[in-house]
DNA sequence: GCCAACGTTGGC
DNA sequence: GCCAACGTTGGC
């Protein structure tokens, strides 16, 4: 995996992305080294993915099954047109994995925290891409125990 | 331009 | 499996 300090914000954008595990999980992409995450089709989503810079950094979040944070990952391409879209109209980027959590976050322990009740995770249920504060990030790192 | 119908996402 | 939230489509 990519060595990377994870607590090391300065100059990265900060994101969570959403996969279904049983489609495409952590250890798939562990697996893969590197992914494609392609086949979004929601507009913001779609808007936070043209943002992204390569060495943005993103927690990997499991939906549906486990429904939790599992994960550290990494933007190692920004800027891509998405392969599955024939149009070519769609974002997409690449990532890397760079840390396993300790302990999982679950989104029970993320809706018991007041200071992360304005994540877009929260405030946009269904969104797959979105952002994520430097504040947030620490935190869920220190619930992770990854500080 | 409004709104009903329908489809999808995602939590529970 | 159900339902809430949200997006899209199509009739008017």
């Amino acid at each position: 995996m990519t060595k990377i300090n994870i607590s090391d914000t300065t100059g990265r954008n900060l994101w969570l992305m959403k996969s279904e595990p049983d489609v495409y999980g952590w250890d798939d992409l562990v697996a893969e080294g590197e992914g494609t995450w392609d086949g979004v089709r929601n507009h913001l989503a779609a808007r936070n993915l043209r943002t992204m810079q390569a060495g943005d950094l993103a927690f990997f979040y499991h939906s549906n099954i486990g429904v939790e944070v599992v994960g550290v990952i990494v933007i190692s391409q920004g800027g891509l047109s998405d392969p599955t879209d024939p149009e070519g109209k769609w974002a997409a980027v690449k990532v890397k994995p760079v840390q396993k959590l300790p302990q999982t976050v679950t989104l029970k322990q993320i809706k018991a925290t007041p200071e992360l009740q304005e994540m877009d995770l929260i405030r946009l249920s269904r969104l797959s891409v979105g952002s994520v504060r430097p504040d947030e990030w620490n935190l869920i790192l220190r619930m992770a125990g990854a500080l």
